[in-house]
DNA sequence: TAGTTTTAAGTTTTT
DNA sequence: CTTAAAACTA
C-alpha cells in the first residue's frame, strides 16, 4: 500500500506466483522493513525471491548481499532456493549469525589483538578453562557461571559493565568474568558468545573498518529475527549505515529461544529502533488445515504480551487432530510405532510423511529402541553425539592444539592420554611456565618476541631437562607427534610412508578394506588416511596415541570409538591440506554439528525435538510426552510459561495434514515411574478442536470414542512377539551366522568369533553396516541371541 | 599416580 | 537409569 502500488503490471513472471502482501514485501524498498510472517505462510520464499529479485531486477551485486539466519539447516536451504531462481544469488553471503561472526573476525579480529588462526571453544571447552580458574568450586557451579558468562554476552556486556547486575548481581562473578575474558585474551581463542560481541567491538573500535563494510553490505536481510539476542541487535546496528537497506523477518508467537538470551523486544521495537520501519503482515498460511491451526492457536492465545495476528489457513478443512491419553510411556512409543506402521502398510502414507515430537533429547531413546525392534527407519535430527565422544573430542584437541599450542584447554586434555607420565604437577609447571614467558622482563632469551608468549609446546621444551625421565620421554613423545604433524600439514612433507598414511595428494582413497587385524597385539590400529587432511589427522591420531589409547577399550566394551575416529578422518578430507584447511575443518566442526547422516536411508520418520522443528513442516506429526513436568517443565511460569506456549505453537504448526497428541499418565523420569498430570497447555486446546483416544483422566471429557476396529491395535501390549521368544538368550555357545539383536545398533549377525584374552570375542554385522565386537557373555540386557524366524 | 569402585547427581531447549 | 564426580586401592 505505498510506492509500490501497481505491482501487477510490471511484475517479472517468477513473481506472478506471490500473493500480494508477499509481492509486497519482495518489491518493497527504501526504509526499513519489518515483515511479519506467521508459520507456513511462504517466508523463506519470500526471501529467497527477493534475493533473488535485488539481483536479477534491481541490478545489485550479489556480493553487497549479506542474510542472515539462525541455522545451518536454514542458511543452506535459502542459498539453495535462491540460487534456482537466480544463479547469482550463490555469490551473496548467506549464513548463520555465528558463522558470519567468525568469517568476519578470521579477517579483522586483528584490530582487537585476536590471532586469525583462533579456535573456537564450545560449551564444554569454557567449562573446563573455567574451572581452571574457580579452583576449588564444585562443577555445577562452575557450569553456572559459564553459563552466566555466555548470557552476559548475549547481552553485550562486559565485567564492568553496570547493567551487569542483571545477570547476576555477586561482585564474585564480575571478577571470574574478568578473569575468564583475560585468560581467553591470552589464548588467543573465542567462544560462541564472542562470534557476536567481538565484530561489533571490532567495528566501533575501527571506523574505517565500520566504513569499509557499509560499503560492501548494501542490504541485510535476517532471518527467524524473533529469536535475536541483544548482541546480534548490536551487530545489525553496527553493520548498517544510512544508506543500508534492512529487511528483518520473524513472527514473535515463534520466539523460543529466550533461554540463550533471545530477547522479543528486538522485533517488538524494531520499528522505534529503526525510525521508517514500514510492516508487510504475512497471514496466509499455505502449510497446514483448518482445524490443525484452529488448535495450534486456541493455546497460543492464552498468551499475553503478543503483536496478534490471525492465521488464515488457504488449504481449508482436513481431519480433526487427535489427542491420545495412554498409560505410560511404553505405550506411548507403542502407539506411534503402531500408528506409523499402521498408516505406511495401508499406503496411505510413506515414513517420511512423519515427524515424532519431544520436548528433551532424552526422550528419543524410547522411540529409537522400538522402532529398531519393529524395523521401522528413523532418523534422528540433531543428536549432536558425535562430537561429544571422548574419543572425537581428544582428536579435536589435538588439532586445535596444533593450531594454536597456547590453548591450555586442549593441552590439559591429550598431553597425558595415554598415561605418559606426565602429571597434573608437571602440567601446571608448564602452563605455569608459558604464561612466564609472556611477561617475563630478563632478557635473557627474549622469549617473548618472536610469538612464544603463552606457547605451552615451547614452554614445554623449556622444562623438559628438569623433568623426571618418564615425564620427560613422555612430553618428548607428545610433542614430537605434534611436531611430526605440523611438519605434514604445512609441508607437505615427505611424512613416514609407513602406514598408508599416503602422500597428501593421493587422488582417490583406496577402498581395499581388508579384515581388521585381530589376534595380533600390534599396536598401531588401521585407520586409513585417506586425501589431504585425513592424513594428517590420522597421523596425529595414531603418533600421540590416541587411536591405541581407544583401540584397547573397543576390544572391552565393544565400542566404536576407532571407527568414529575414522569418521572424523573422513570428515576432514573434505578439506584442503594445510593449515587453513584444518582452520576451516575445525570451524566447521564447532558450528555446525548437525550430521549429515542420511546415510542410504530416504524413507525414515523424523525424531527430533520441538526446538528443531523450526523452520520445518511434515505430513503427519505426533507431539508426545505432553504432561506437567515434561511439557511445559513444572517450574515453568511467567514468561517461561509463555515460551513453552509457543513452542508448542511451533510443533503443532509444523503438521500439513495430520496432527497426534499423545500424553501419558505416568512416566519413568531416573529410573523412577512418576504419576504426571496431564500439560496444561491440553486444558487449553478448545474441546472440539480434538478428538480424544484413550483413557482420559479427571477433568477431560471425551468428544468422540474410538472406532471399535482400531482401538484395540491402537494401544497394543508391550509383549511384542521378538520380546517373547527371544529371551533365552545366553545358552548354548555363539557361532557364525547366530541372528542377534542389540538396543542400540539393531539387528544384525555374528560374522566372526575369536579367543580373546577374557573369552571369546565375537563380531557381529548389522543391518546398518556397523561391524561391533562383544566380549564373551555379556549385557544380556542390551544385546541378545534371537531366532531365525523373528529376525 | 593410575585405574578402579562407590556415590551422587541430573534432563531442557542450541549456535 | 545413565553419567559424572569423589573416594579408594594396588
Amino acid at each position: 500500500m505505498s510506492k509500490n502500488s501497481k505491482p501487477a503490471a510490471q511484475v517479472p513472471p517468477y513473481l506472478e506466483t506471490l500473493n500480494p502482501e508477499q509481492q509486497e514485501a519482495v518489491l518493497h524498498s527504501g526504509s526499513p522493513l519489518l515483515i511479519l510472517a506467521g508459520a507456513g505462510s511462504g517466508k523463506t520464499r519470500v526471501i529467497t525471491t527477493k534475493i533473488a529479485y535485488l539481483i536479477r531486477d534491481r541490478g545489485m551485486d550479489p556480493r553487497s548481499i549479506l542474510a542472515v539466519t539462525f541455522t545451518n539447516k536454514a542458511a543452506r536451504e535459502m542459498a539453495d532456493r535462491a540460487r534456482i531462481i537466480e544463479p547469482r544469488a550463490g555469490d551473496a553471503m548467506l549464513r548463520t549469525f555465528h558463522s558470519f561472526g567468525a568469517w568476519f573476525l578470521r579477517r579483522n579480529g586483528s584490530v582487537l589483538g585476536l590471532n586469525p588462526s583462533f579456535v573456537i571453544y564450545d560449551d564444554d571447552d569454557t567449562v573446563s578453562l573455567l574451572a581452571t580458574l574457580m579452583g576449588d568450586s564444585s562443577r555445577a557451579e562452575v557450569k553456572h557461571t559459564a553459563h552466566l558468562i555466555a548470557r552476559a554476552k548475549d547481552y553485550f556486556l562486559n565485567p564492568d559493565d553496570p547493567e551487569l547486575d542483571i545477570i547476576e548481581h555477586r561482585s564474585s562473578f564480575r571478577k571470574t568474568y574478568a578473569r575468564y575474558e583475560e585468560r581467553m585474551l591470552q589464548i588467543g581463542n573465542v567462544d560462541f558468545g564472542d562470534l557476536i560481541k567481538k565484530p561489533v567491538e571490532a567495528l566501533r573500535v575501527s571506523p574505517e573498518l565500520a566504513q569499509r563494510f557499509r560499503d560492501r553490505f548494501r542490504v541485510i536481510l535476517v532471518d527467524e529475527y524473533q529469536d535475536s539476542n541483544v548482541a546480534q541487535f548490536e551487530l545489525l546496528k553496527a553493520l548498517c549505515g544510512p544508506e543500508t537497506y534492512v529487511c528483518v523477518v520473524g513472527d514473535d508467537d515463534q520466539s523460543i529461544y529466550r533461554f540463550r538470551g533471545a530477547e522479543v523486544r528486538n522485533i517488538l521495537e524494531f520499528p522505534d529502533r529503526f525510525p521508517g520501519t514500514e510492516i508487510v503482515r504475512l497471514e496466509r498460511n499455505y502449510r497446514s488445515t483448518a482445524p490443525i491451526l484452529d488448535l495450534a492457536s486456541s493455546v497460543v492465545d492464552h498468551n499475553e504480551g503478543r503483536l496478534g495476528k490471525k492465521l488464515r489457513s488457504e488449504r481449508g478443512p482436513g481431519k480433526t487432530p487427535t489427542l491420545a491419553f495412554l498409560p505410560d510411556q511404553d505405550s506411548e512409543v507403542a502407539f506411534c510405532a503402531e500408528l506409523i506402521g499402521q498408516s505406511v502398510s495401508g499406503k496411505t502414507s510413506r515414513y517420511s510423511d512423519w515427524a515424532v515430537l519431544y520436548r528433551t533429547n532424552a526422550q528419543s531413546l524410547g522411540f529409537e529402541t522400538e522402532f529398531l525392534r519393529r524395523r521401522i527407519p528413523y532418523r534422528v535430527v540433531g543428536s549432536l553425539k558425535f562430537y561429544e565422544r571422548e574419543e572425537v573430542k581428544d582428536a579435536l584437541a589435538l588439532l586445535s592444539f596444533l593450531v594454536n599450542p597456547r590453548d591450555e584447554v586442549a593441552f590439559r586434555r591429550v598431553v597425558n592420554k595415554p598415561a605418559r607420565g606426565v602429571g597434573a604437577a608437571t602440567v601446571d609447571r608448564i602452563v605455569l611456565e608459558a604464561s612466564a614467558g609472556m611477561f617475563a622482563g630478563d632478557g635473557g632469551l627474549g622469549l617473548s618476541q618472536d610469538g612464544l608468549e603463552g606457547d605451552l609446546a615451547a614452554a614445554s621444551r623449556r622444562v623438559l631437562s628438569s623433568l623426571s625421565a618418564k615425564a620427560k620421554a613422555g612430553l618428548e613423545t607428545f610433542l614430537s607427534a605434534v611436531e611430526g604433524a605440523r611438519t605434514l600439514l604445512s609441508g607437505d612433507g615427505p611424512g613416514g610412508e609407513d602406514d598408508g598414511g599416503g602422500s597428501a595428494s593421493d587422488p582417490e582413497s583406496p577402498k581395499t578394506k581388508s579384515k581388521k587385524g585381530g589376534k595380533k597385539k600390534e599396536a598401531a590400529p588401521d585407520l586409513r588416511g585417506g586425501v589431504g587432511l585425513s592424513a594428517c589427522v590420522v597421523r596425529l591420531v595414531q603418533d600421540a596415541g590416541i587411536a591405541e589409547y581407544h583401540l584397547a577399550h573397543d576390544e572391552i566394551a565393544g565400542n566404536q570409538r576407532i571407527a568414529n575416529l575414522q569418521e572424523l578422518a573422513n570428515a576432514a578430507s573434505l578439506y584442503p591440506a594445510g593449515e587453513e584447511g584444518l582452520l576451516e575443518f575445525l570451524e566447521h566442526v564447532e558450528l555446525d554439528r548437525s550430521m549429515e547422516q542420511d546415510e542410504g536411508v530416504d524413507d525414515a520418520v523424523t525424531l527430533i525435538t520441538l526446538h528443531n522443528t523450526k523452520g520445518l513442516e511434515f505430513p503427519r506429526v505426533i507431539m508426545t510426552g505432553l504432561e506437567q513436568g515434561v511439557f511445559p517443565r513444572d517450574d515453568k511460569k511467567g514468561d517461561d510459561l509463555e515460551e513453552e506456549r509457543r513452542l508448542f505453537y511451533v510443533g503443532a504448526t509444523r503438521a500439513m495434514d495430520e496432527l497426534y497428541i499423545t500424553s501419558c499418565a505416568q512416566r519413568r523420569l531416573f529410573g523412577r515411574t512418576q504419576p504426571t498430570q496431564p500439560s496444561l497447555f491440553l486444558h487449553e486446546i478448545t474441546p472440539d478442536a480434538v478428538r480424544i483416544i484413550g483413557s482420559c483422566p479427571y477433568g477431560f471429557t471425551p468428544t468422540e470414542q474410538p472406532p471399535a476396529d482400531r482401538s484395540s491395535g491402537m494401544v497394543p501390549n508391550r509383549s511384542g512377539p521378538i520380546n517373547g521368544q527371544a529371551k533365552r538368550s545366553s545358552d548354548g555357545r555363539w557361532q557364525v551366522g547366530d541372528r542377534v539383536f542389540h538396543d542400540d545398533y539393531g539387528y544384525g549377525a555374528v560374522t566372526n568369533i575369536r579367543e580373546g584374552d577374557d573369552g571369546p570375542v565375537i563380531q557381529v554385522g548389522f543391518e546398518t553396516g556397523r561391524e561391533v565386537r562383544f566380549l564373551s557373555e555379556f549385557q544380556s540386557s542390551r544385546f541378545m541371541k534371537i531366532q531365525a524366524d523373528d529376525f
